[in-house]
DNA sequence: CTTCCCTGAAAAAACGATTGCTCCAGCCCC
DNA sequence: GGGGCTGGAGCAATCGTTTTTTCAGGGAAG
């Protein structure tokens, strides 16, 4: 509530001295005693600087968003913590944004920015969105940085290790005796879903595995479209003995699936589900998942827009640290078989 | 990025000219010749107004916050799209924040609206902030509007109509022709934990049933919890045939208890839960439950804060308006008995 | 022919913070 | 004793809008 001018009148100095001294600027001019008395009245008068004063002087904000198809996620929740942080230590505010507000001929973006009330973009952005589509939405805006996705295109990404992440959820099926692994994936074009099948191949090869194609299913993240894939996968001879999900929420569905047809989990087939939350703790059987680092994919996100705001270039960053974690559960087993 | 001054010298007027016109200022004097060139001139420029320099001028930001406990949930997803609807009819921006960032002992919000950067806030607090702590934390503050609570000593909130919802999830139960009929509630001293148990009560009462002490638990929402609580009614004896849990999360968390004593559902106990969400559809067995309009508590909050910030009276709403609905699925059937 | 009023529009004053510049007094050095 | 330097601080412009005030000219009324 306190503006500069009041705490200028109180302390019996200039507004140019308060700003200065407020702001710690070394190149202020002022005795040490008027200095304390400055920091003084300010702490006294709880004074806060005017963010709009601030912002216009400035023509920068101080605000970043965070746009994402769907908040309600314990991944995004990870996410949202690690760009928090990130943007707290930086003394940015950080806007969360619903992604269906943004669409391919939509100017929201531009406006947000072009409003002056946001200075950048951390962009999720739905699976199903094409590349043209994203391309044509951000060009080469500095101002953006993706998360989780990238396009070939541009730069200033930041992405989980997808490869790794797949490939440990599938070394863990091998290490249990598993031979035939299949893999529920995600849509064909995605370049998360290429990546996370990379993964799943790399290690079946270094196993000495064969990969065959009639194990592999790529009909999206959804429960639903998880379920029908399962069921398909049941109908292939000879079936496979375990599953590697691509995402938490079509292991869930898998799993609704296989309790349907009468299959026991892991017994009879063994699932592994990419992505770790709550709730895979208590579905039945409990799910054996891999945890990845949404937190750390979070952080630098954000670090990576205010350095792009700063001028440095665009950076396309794979998150490694902390490495992808097996979270062992209930739902995997040596083979009958074996 | 085109501004006022811009439009005004291609326009061949003055900016104030161009501001009233742009505005739509009733009292605007200009020539409907002069105003059609002016408006022609901002669509060409694409322009849009700056956001911080009418936020110095107005003294107001045009933005909200919507701060909450957390962000990772479906029934938030709700909220959220509400309040976003309520905040775009009004031309308002709307921030989320998290509320772990709230504290007690904190000024957060105070510093937000210091800094003139919302006008004021939603409000969902945890469960477990004690009354007095939330009111030295918001005092009589009108700009600000609880959510799914409220406290005594003041006025402005909005919530869901609890008393119904648990009414019809327990009536529910006596429909189906039950008799021992549990509750697992929230922590003892929340008032919405003391609503739902209200109309936990009055549906027993209704139906001449009589509400035993022995039948209730009131440890607190999180899976966990209701898992505990499960258990330990399991001990009573007779058992309840059918049990009414006041969330979700924590009805999920009573399903596992139960997998891992061997007590089927529903042949041997029904199940029935407070708030749906898409995860319901998948537990084993696929959860019945009670929808409540989240949405539009979204929607009502942002309409009534934005009423108080332009002076009119707060309110305390409770949301009738859709009513609570039945999702029925597989966790309930007949008592055995009958 | 004044006097008034109306129309159409420009000028100017905020809003609060930041920052380059100017001003002044005292002191040192030559 | 004058020039230059330094410490201490204030002045004033600026960011982009909104809004109040002012102003010029013309037409109508008296």
């Amino acid at each position: 509530m306190a503006k500069l001018t009041e705490i200028a009148r109180q302390a019996g100095v200039s507004v140019s001295v308060v700003s200065r001294v407020l702001n710690g600027d070394p190149t202020v001019r002022a005795r040490e005693e008027t200095r304390q008395r400055v920091l003084q009245v300010a702490k006294e008068l709880n004074y806060t600087a005017n963010y709009a004063g601030r912002a216009l002087r400035l023509a920068r904000s101080k605000a970043l968003a965070l746009i994402t198809p769907n908040v309600s996620s314990p991944l995004f929740d990870d996410l949202l913590a690690g760009a928090t942080e990130a943007a707290e230590e930086a003394d940015y505010t950080l806007l969360i944004g619903l992604a269906d507000t943004i669409t391919a001929g939509s100017d929201t973006l531009r406006r947000l920015v072009g409003e002056g009330r946001v200075d950048g973009f951390v962009l999720q952005r739905h699976d199903d969105l094409s590349d043209q589509a994203l391309e044509s939405l951000v060009a080469n805006d500095a101002r953006v940085v993706l998360v989780t996705s990238r396009t070939p295109g541009r730069r200033g990404s930041v992405i989980l290790d997808d490869v790794a992440g797949a490939r440990l959820a599938t070394e863990h099926l091998i290490s249990l005796g598993h031979k035939r692994i299949a893999l529920i994936g995600g849509v064909p074009h995605s370049d998360i879903a290429r990546r996370r099948e990379q993964g799943y191949a790399l290690a079946l090869h270094e196993a000495g595995l064969r990969r065959r194609e009639s194990m592999v299913r790529r009909m999206g993240y959804s429960p639903d479209a998880a379920a029908r894939a399962m069921e398909s996968l049941l109908g292939t001879d000879p079936r496979p003995t375990g599953v590697v999900v691509a995402n938490v929420n079509g292991a869930i569905g898998a799993l609704t699936a296989l309790r349907r047809l009468g299959v026991d989990v892991p017994s009879e087939i063994s699932v592994v589900a990419y992505h770790d939350e709550w709730v895979a703790e208590h579905t039945w059987p409990a799910l054996t998942t891999v945890k990845m680092p949404y937190y750390q994919v979070g952080l630098q996100a954000v670090r990576s827009l205010i350095d792009q705001l700063g001028g440095k270039p665009a950076q396309d960053i794979v998150v490694r640290e902390p490495k992808p974690e097996l979270v062992l559960r209930s739902s995997t087993a040596p083979p009958k078989s074996a």
